[in-house]
DNA sequence: AAGGCCCTTCTTTTT
DNA sequence: GAAGGGCCTT
C-alpha cells in the first residue's frame, strides 16, 4: 500500500482537507475537472489507512457501472487486495445485492429477475390489456413515466393522489403491474430502489444491521439522487451518520429520472452542522472553455456559485461553425477531425462528438464511414437490444425463474415450433385459472408429458410440442447449481439448433452468430460467480458502459453519456433550438435550465479545444426544418469565439437586445413556434403561388362512403397533399387523403 | 401459424 | 427514416 502521506501531498488545498476530513457530515462541491473521483478514492483510502477503519464497514455509492469501475480500480493500487471488503457498487446494484441477501422479508424469491426497460414496456402493455384498456389512449411509455415518477418518490399505487380519470388509470395499471411483477417474481429498476426503502422502513432491525456495519457512507454524483435514493443513504447511514457526499448542481442532468439536484441544498439544511468544501481549481480545460462554460451555467438560479480556475493558460479559442444543413454538419466535423489527424496534430482518441439525441448519430456515422475513418459510438447500437442477444438471455432468464412470462412469450417459440397465438392464449387462460404461471404448466408437461393434468388443455399438437419445450426447459434447470455457466449456454444452443437458425447464410446472420459468441465470452467471464449474479449484471449494465474496443478513434456519444469524461478536442454538434435546448424543455424553466445544464457538461468535457456546431435546417423525421442557433450560443462571450464558415455572419452587427438580423428580439417561444410555421411550408410551398390550400377546416361535418359521419379535427398540408383527421362516429380518427378519399361536406 | 406488407408513430436523455 | 403493430395472404 502507498504510504497516505505520500499522495497527500499532491492533493490541493481543499482536495486534502475534503480527503482528510474527520466523521460527520461532509458537503463537497466539485466543479468539473476538480478531481472528485480521485477525493473520493483517496478519501476511501486515508479512511483506512488514517483512522484505521476496515473496508469492511465503508459503503460507496456510485451511479453508472462506469463509475464503480472506475473507482474499482483506482482503490486496487491505493488499497491491493484490503478493498475486497469494502461494497461499492451503483445504487441499483447494492439495492439488488440487500434484497437478494433480505428476501425472506420480501414479497418475492431471492432468485427474482430484474426486468430491463423494454421489459417494463412490456408489462405495462399486458396490465393495460388485463384492464381492457385503449394503448392508443393511454399510450404505455408514458404510463409507464408516471409509474415510474411514482416509485421514484416512493408512492406505492394506494397511496397516489387521483385529481383525474387519467390519475385514476395510471394509478390501476400501476397497481396490476405491480401485481404482475410479483407473479413474474421480478422487479423493475425502480422497485430495487423503493423497495430496499420500504424493508428498512418497515424492518427497523434489518436497517439496523446495515447502518451498523457502514460506519462511512461515500456517494458520488449526489446531484443525481431522487427520493428513494435520498432516503435510503439517510437510512444507511442512521446509526454512525458519517457520510460524505460530493456532486455539483451543475451537472446534474437527470431531472427526467426523478433526481432532484435540490437534495443538495437539503443536505445542508438537514445537517446545519455538516461541513462543506468547493472544489474549484479544474485540472482539465484551458480558461477559454472554464470561461465559456461559466457563462453558459451562471445564468441559472438556486446554485452554489462556483469560480472555476485553470492554471493551464487561456488555449485557443472556440470555434463556432454554421453549416446550411445536418449533412454539411456532419461533412464538417469529419473533415476537421481527419485534417487534424493526417496533420499530425492529433490523434484520433483525442476527439469526442457530442449531441443530445441518439437519433443524431446516424448522420455521423455515415459520414465517419465515408471518409474511411474509424470511430466508437457509445450506447445506440445496443447489443443488448439485438434480438438474439434478448432471446439467449430470455432463456437463461427462464431457466433461473420459469416464472418469468415476459420471457417465456418471448422465446416460447424461438426457433418457430409451431406455439401460436391460440395456444399461447390458452395456456395463460389456464394459468390464471389455477392460480399458477404459464412456465409452471410448460414445465409440468415436460416432466409428465400426456400424463399431465394439463394435457387435455390444448388443441392439436399444442400439448405435445409445450411438453417438447418443458422437457428442454427442465434439463437445464436439472442440477443449476453444479452446471458451469458456459456448458448451460452451449447446451441451450445446442439442443435449440440456435446456430442453424441464425446463421442463415445472410451477412447479417454471421453479425448474428457473432454477437451470440460475444454473449458467450461474456458468460464465460462469470463462470464461477454463476448464473444469477451474470444476469443481474445483464439487467444493470446498460449499452453507455459497453463502450467498443477500437483504440484510438474518436467517440460519438450523448451528452448524457458524456459526463465523467473528458477529452482534448470536443465537438458539440446540433447546437439549434429545439434539439439543445431540446423543445421539450420549451416550456418549463426547470427542464430549460437543466438543458443548460446539459450543455455546460459537454462544454467541460473538453481540454484543448471547443468546436461548437449547428445546422441552418435539418431533417427531423424526413421533413426539412429550419432552425434558429441556439440560445445557449448568444451567451458566450464574443472574445472567446472564433467563426468558422458562417452561412450568414453571426450576431453581425449586434447590439444589446437585438439579434443578427437586427430586428427586437421575439420572446423565445414565439420565435421558436414562428420558425416552426416558417419550416414547414418552406421550401416547395412558400415560392410557389399554387400552394395548396387545405379544404376542410376542424368542426366540418362529412360523410364518407364507408365510415358514414364523422366531423373534422384537423387538417394539413403535406408534400402538396391534403391530409385530413376525420373522427368517425363508432370508428374512430381515420387520417385521409383529400385527393383521394370521397369525402362529402355536410356543413361548411 | 407464419411471413410480408403497409401504416403509424415517434425521439430526449438511462440505471 | 426506423421500428413496431395490424392486417392481409398463403
Amino acid at each position: 500500500m502507498t504510504s497516505p502521506q505520500n499522495w497527500l501531498n499532491d492533493l490541493n488545498p481543499q482536495q486534502r482537507q475534503a480527503v482528510t476530513a474527520g466523521t460527520g457530515q461532509i458537503l463537497v462541491l466539485a466543479g468539473p475537472g476538480s478531481g472528485k473521483t480521485r477525493v473520493l478514492t483517496q478519501r476511501i483510502a486515508y479512511l483506512v489507512g488514517g483512522p484505521g477503519v476496515r473496508p469492511y464497514n465503508i459503503l460507496a455509492v456510485t451511479f453508472t457501472n462506469k463509475a464503480a469501475r472506475e473507482m474499482e480500480t483506482r482503490l486496487r493500487h491505493l488499497l491491493d487486495e484490503a478493498s475486497a471488503d469494502l461494497w461499492l457498487g451503483t445504487f441499483h446494484a447494492i439495492c439488488a445485492r440487500i434484497l437478494r441477501r433480505e428476501a425472506d422479508f420480501l414479497p418475492f424469491k431471492s432468485n427474482f429477475v430484474i426486468m430491463d426497460a423494454d421489459d417494463q414496456q412490456a408489462l405495462v402493455k399486458r396490465s393495460l390489456k388485463e384492464l381492457k384498456l385503449d394503448e392508443k389512449l393511454y399510450r404505455p411509455p408514458s404510463i409507464h413515466a408516471a409509474i415510474s415518477t411514482a416509485k421514484n418518490h416512493l408512492v406505492d399505487a394506494p397511496e397516489m393522489t387521483v385529481r383525474s380519470y387519467r390519475d385514476e388509470v395510471v394509478r390501476r395499471v400501476y397497481e396490476q403491474y405491480q401485481k404482475l411483477l410479483r407473479n413474474n417474481n421480478a422487479v423493475d429498476f425502480d422497485d430495487l430502489l423503493m423497495v430496499a426503502v420500504r424493508l428498512f422502513e418497515e424492518n427497523p432491525a434489518v436497517r439496523e444491521k446495515y447502518a451498523r456495519r457502514f460506519e462511512h457512507v461515500l456517494v458520488d454524483e449526489f446531484q443525481d439522487t431522487n427520493l428513494a435514493q435520498y432516503k435510503l443513504l439517510q437510512q444507511l447511514s442512521s446509526y454512525h451518520n458519517n457520510i460524505f457526499v460530493v456532486g455539483d448542481e451543475d451537472q446534474s442532468i437527470y431531472r427526467w429520472r426523478g433526481a432532484d439536484y435540490m437534495n443538495v441544498l437539503r443536505f445542508e439544511e438537514e445537517h446545519r452542522e455538516a461541513q462543506k468544501i468547493l472544489l474549484e481549481q479544474n485540472y482539465r480545460s484551458t480558461q477559454t472553455v472554464l470561461d465559456a462554460a461559466r457563462a453558459v451555467i451562471d445564468r441559472n438560479p438556486n446554485r452554489t456559485h462556483k469560480r472555476l480556475f485553470s492554471d493551464r493558460g487561456r488555449g485557443e479559442r472556440i470555434v463556432l461553425f454554421e453549416a446550411a444543413d445536418d449533412h454539411a454538419e456532419s461533412a464538417y466535423v469529419v473533415d476537421t477531425i481527419s485534417k487534424l489527424i493526417n496533420k499530425g496534430n492529433a490523434k484520433g482518441a483525442d476527439f469526442a462528438v457530442m449531441y443530445r439525441t441518439n437519433a443524431q448519430s446516424r448522420l455521423l456515422e455515415e459520414a465517419f464511414l465515408r471518409a474511411g475513418l474509424p470511430y466508437r459510438l457509445v450506447g445506440a447500437q445496443r447489443f443488448y437490444g439485438r434480438r438474439e442477444v434478448k432471446d439467449l438471455i430470455a432463456f437463461l432468464r427462464l431457466v433461473q425463474n420459469p416464472a418469468d412470462e415476459i420471457s417465456l412469450q418471448r422465446v416460447i417459440n424461438v426457433p418457430p415450433r409451431g406455439i401460436g397465438d391460440k395456444t399461447l392464449v390458452a395456456l395463460q387462460l389456464k394459468a390464471r385459472q389455477v392460480g399458477t404461471s404459464p412456465g409452471a404448466i410448460v414445465l409440468d408437461l415436460g416432466l409428465r408429458a400426456d400424463e399431465s393434468s394439463f394435457w387435455n388443455t390444448f388443441t392439436g399438437r399444442g400439448a405435445a410440442v409445450l411438453a417438447d419445450f418443458g422437457a428442454m426447459l427442465n434439463g437445464w434447470g436439472k442440477n443449476l447449481d453444479e452446471t458451469p455457466l458456459p456448458a448451460l449456454f452451449d447446451r441451450i444452443l445446442t439442443e435449440l439448433g440456435y446456430q442453424a437458425y441464425i446463421q442463415d447464410g445472410t451477412e447479417e446472420g454471421e453479425d448474428r452468430w457473432g454477437n451470440v459468441q460475444e454473449l458467450r465470452r461474456l458468460a464465460y467471464e462469470y463462470k464461477e460467480r454463476g448464473l444469477v449474479v451474470f444476469l443481474e449484471n445483464l439487467a444493470l449494465v446498460s449499452d453507455q458502459d459497453t463502450l467498443p474496443e477500437k483504440p484510438d478513434a474518436p467517440t460519438l456519444l450523448t451528452l448524457h453519456a458524456a459526463k465523467g469524461l473528458e477529452f482534448g478536442r470536443v465537438f458539440i454538434v446540433g447546437l439549434d433550438e429545439g434539439l439543445l435546448p431540446h423543445s421539450r424543455s420549451f416550456d418549463d424553466v426547470e427542464e430549460m435550465a437543466e438543458e443548460r445544464r446539459l450543455f455546460y457538461v459537454g462544454v467541460t468535457r473538453a481540454k484543448d479545444h471547443l468546436y461548437l456546431v449547428r445546422a441552418e435546417r435539418r431533417s427531423t423525421y424526413g421533413q426539412f426544418e429550419v432552425n434558429e442557433a441556439s440560445r445557449f450560443l448568444e451567451d458566450l462571450p464574443d472574445e472567446l469565439v472564433q467563426h468558422e464558415g458562417a452561412v450568414r455572419p453571426w450576431k453581425a452587427g449586434k447590439t444589446s437586445g437585438e439579434s443578427w438580423y437586427g430586428q427586437k428580439q421575439q420572446p423565445r417561444l414565439e420565435r421558436w413556434q414562428s420558425n416552426l410555421r416558417q419550416g414547414a411550408g418552406a421550401g416547395k410551398a412558400e415560392s410557389s403561388a399554387n400552394m395548396v390550400q387545405p379544404r376542410y377546416r376542424p368542426a366540418m361535418r362529412v360523410r364518407h362512403a364507408k365510415w358514414g359521419e364523422g366531423m373534422v379535427v384537423g387538417s394539413k398540408v403535406v408534400d402538396g397533399e391534403e391530409e385530413v383527421d376525420v373522427m368517425f362516429s363508432g370508428v374512430g380518427l381515420k387520417r385521409l387523403l383529400a385527393s383521394l378519399a370521397v369525402l362529402e361536406i355536410l356543413n361548411g
